[in-house]
DNA sequence: TCTGGGGTCCTAGGACCC
DNA sequence: TCTGGGGTCCTAGGACCC
């Protein structure tokens, strides 16, 4: 990991998913969009107006706004327009930090000199993605990671906005606390119990106090960020620390057989993705989810590091048999499978333990299946071919 | 109103080791 | 019979983010 130091750029896309839509089809263009269907991926600022938010219902969402157009999301077109914007990114600094599809931080500290100023720098990058991606983009630019983040949230959509070094607090100090980065709901309420509303207010409490109400990391650090001490530098080259999927049922009752489907094809889909990044994993976790929305998860980690779909598929198994009971009382809704404590896969350890050499031979096996017959036909084969791999007996029904 | 699919980081207890 | 201090790893849960 390495790190630059400078003036920090946080560029966000606007509405990253309702953008591309109106950007591909000129029908939704200035008209209210939102992606998804059962619960709202992304709105655009037209439906906004209306009260629309991310991750809202559905149902909530077409009645706050009847006339908006609900569409499908389209992950691919996401994924290459956000390739395209990192490519700009990267022209301006090699100091990127993705955080997610649409975000990232730009450390433009190296830049000032030959670049410009840091908004002249930031302006440029604007231009770059609306000409090159045809994306509105806001750019925060701060001293800090933190307050860049919090700028452009503040100048949303399609803005800029710069906080310059004098102004920092009387920036930061009238805002809400929510308005700080990690700090959602819980820690909005638990603040608001102490009559802490704002971030002045929370600059002005003892960290004693913080610390004893939100926990030892928390408290500390929300106080150093009211204060705008944040040392965190942009980082390059981090990598991912854990790959999942999940997939919602429904309220029907599902049988453990089927339970069992949805497994196969959630573990066949992370492994796959788990090989393709050439990495091991040592942990892998189920996560289950009620009809009244309380969670759990179950984990097992492995002696030693696979990518190997037979090896995580039993683990996986295990732990779902282990919590059948509780599914039969509660109701499940969600079924979610992880990988984690990640690491390199070693090319030369590939060949040598007889389970993962045959683990390969497998996928190698299924993925022939898959390209001629489709996915569906892939849980049927192992499900009625019971590979020597899986001498975990299925669920009984 | 009824809630998707991906992630990150922190806390806390217990097992185990020296 | 009563007994320390420190460390690592695993598991589970929770808050938060996009």
């Amino acid at each position: 990991m390495t790190v630059a130091e400078g003036p920090i750029l946080h560029a966000d896309l606007d509405s990253f998913y309702a953008s591309v839509e109106q950007r591909d089809d000129p029908a939704l263009k200035g008209r209210p969009v939102i992606v998804g269907g059962g619960v709202v991926l992304a709105a655009s600022y037209e439906a906004k107006a209306y009260g629309v938010r991310t991750a809202m219902g559905g149902a909530q969402a077409r009645r706050l706004c009847p006339h908006a157009v609900v569409v499908p999301p389209r992950m691919s077109a996401y994924s290459a327009a956000s390739k395209v914007v990192f490519d700009v990114f990267h022209d301006t600094t090699p100091w990127v930090e993705g955080l997610s599809i649409d975000e990232a931080f730009l450390d433009v500290g190296g830049l000032t000199r030959i670049g410009g100023r840091p908004r002249d720098i930031a302006e440029r990058l604007r231009a770059s993605v609306a000409e090159r991606a045809g994306l509105p983009i806001t750019v925060g630019v701060a001293r800090t990671k933190f307050l860049a983040k919090v700028a452009s949230r503040v100048a949303k959509p399609d803005g800029l906005l710069v906080v310059p070094h004098d102004a920092e607090l009387e920036f930061l100090h009238p805002l809400p606390v929510g308005a700080l980065w990690g700090v959602g709901k819980v820690t909005t309420e638990k603040l608001r119990a102490r009559g802490i509303t704002t971030v002045g207010q929370l600059a002005a409490s003892e960290p004693v106090d913080l610390v004893s109400m939100l926990g030892r990391a928390a408290g500390g650090h929300l106080h150093d960020l009211a204060h705008n001490r944040d040392p965190r530098r942009v980082e390059i080259g981090r990598r991912r620390r854990s790959i999942g999927a999940q997939r919602a049922l429904g309220r029907g009752r599902r049988t453990p057989a089927e339970l069992d489907v949805v497994l196969v094809a959630l573990i066949d889909r992370i492994a796959r993705r788990l090989r393709a990044a050439r990495r091991v994993c040592r942990t892998v976790t189920i996560r289950l989810r009620f009809a009244d929305f309380t969670r759990v998860t179950r984990s097992h980690t492995l002696t030693d590091p696979t990518a190997g779909t037979g090896v995580l598929l039993a683990a996986a198994r295990e732990l779902l048999v282990a919590a059948l009971p509780m599914i039969a009382d509660r109701g499940l809704t969600l079924l979610g499978a992880a990988l984690s404590n990640l690491a390199d896969e070693d090319p030369f350890q590939l060949a040598l333990p007889f389970e993962r050499q045959r683990a390969t031979q497998l996928d190698t096996a299924l993925d022939a299946v898959r390209d001629r017959f489709g996915k569906a036909a892939v849980t049927r084969a192992i499900l009625l071919g019971r590979p020597d791999d899986l001498e975990v007996p299925l669920l009984p029904d």
